[in-house]
DNA sequence: CCTGAATATTGAGATTACTCAATAAATTTA
DNA sequence: TAAATTTATTGAGTAATCTCAATATTCAGG
């Protein structure tokens, strides 16, 4: 589903901070090296492994980013919803998607070219600050989670899980309706029986509460400190 | 130790490619903001949570940037050596060291204002991009690490680790003298028992070569077969 | 070159977390 | 709505990895 003609970036309102900072003629310029999708539920917008030769643009939707293995294992690295990136990091590189990203409802998804991006970051240095904003933000998130991963045992894990998606500056309540029992298991490195048990060990403790797929952390203090523990 | 006076960014020779897209009023610029210290072998660079106010430069050295943890684990993130930079992340975010630098031999290292970086990065785009051309990198190589210590089991994150430490293209072989099995345990997410048995095991099947500190890798297929098994 | 301290190695036992299998519940499809 | 499929849950046994303790080796300082 194509329709570059209907939605047109410059009264764009998805439109993310960094885009604020293009002058008219930049965002002109943008509006003629992108595509506009919709994927539905389920679909992988991109493919660990693929050619990347644009940078994809979260308008709305709900996003899962997740690494693939050889082994046949994934690992969750994070939701994405509206006005996020997938896939900056091929702008220069590999020309290749580090990760995979799939659907998680239906999602409304713009497709511009990689060249173009990397156009207005040589020639306006406050679009490419802002961009350089989003990869400070970006790695100190990764730095958590490799030491939650590393450092950490299952209860740590699984905590600092449940503190992410529970995050009410992030997500509504609403995102566990979209999270299988293996997507959570697989942002806390965990098989999804063992998450299973943890969750319910969590419930009888009365430190958080299930119904069905929504889980809602009742007693944060006591997360956080299994979280620092490990 | 400190000798801005006699290190000038004009004609320093261990210039990152980055500042090769500075103009010299840019140079003199950054010059007047920058300080050079040299650090022993041993002395901490940048701590973990201490507050940021200069980005690192590392003229020439060899420093170990890993994480800490509340419950007294270490991680370590890599071994950066002349030319990189530490602590880039602070320029935006929450003015906080996301990590702690050690060096690992004496080191020498530049300074440089945090404002001055930014001011650059606002003004210059081609500066400005080669900053997300390293940010690109890096985001590559954490996400290899996430895969490895989440998906991987001891064989295969003992074998990233040491396909890592030893890749000529980034080190000389050297580099292990530098290290001790505590530190090649904290790359692989694993304990320094375990490590050495694994190091033992790899050394009896002829698969690497070990002499005190130094390691060598003899059969590289078969490391990198350890690495994709998991 | 000797001595004390730090690092490396090995073994045994304990713990953590996984796998497999069976069952239950929820969701989708016909 | 019933059947089929997928997802979730639980239990039991097993594999992976850690911890602790003992010993050996290396290293640094006098």
């Amino acid at each position: 589903m194509r329709d570059s003609q209907l939605i047109n970036c410059i009264e764009c309102k998805g439109s993310a901070k960094c885009f604020k900072r293009l002058i008219p003629s930049e965002i002109d310029f943008i509006n003629q090296y992108k595509t506009h999708i919709l994927y539905r539920k389920g679909e992988n917008i991109c493919k660990q492994g693929a050619f990347a030769s644009y940078v994809i643009y979260i308008l709305d939707g709900i996003v899962k980013l997740y690494l693939e293995s050889p082994n046949n294992k994934n690992v969750n690295l994070k939701i994405l919803q509206s006005s996020e990136f997938i896939g900056l990091s091929s702008i220069y590189g590999d020309n290749i998607y580090n990760y995979s990203a799939i659907a998680l409802k239906d999602s409304s998804i713009c497709l511009i070219e990689k060249n173009s991006i990397k156009h207005l970051l040589n020639n306006n240095g406050n679009f490419a600050s802002e961009i350089i904003k989003w990869y400070c933000k970006e790695e100190k998130q990764l730095y958590y989670k490799i030491q939650s991963l590393s450092n950490k045992q299952m209860h740590g894990r699984l905590a600092d899980t449940l503190l992410y998606l529970c995050d009410k500056d992030i997500f509504n309540n609403q995102i566990f309706s979209y999270l299988s029992r293996k997507d959570i298991a697989d942002f806390a490195g965990l098989s999804t029986e063992s998450t299973v048990r943890l969750l319910t060990e969590f419930k009888n403790e009365k430190i958080i509460d299930i119904d069905g797929k929504k889980i809602k952390i009742n007693k944060p203090e006591i997360l956080k400190k299994i979280s620092d523990k490990g």
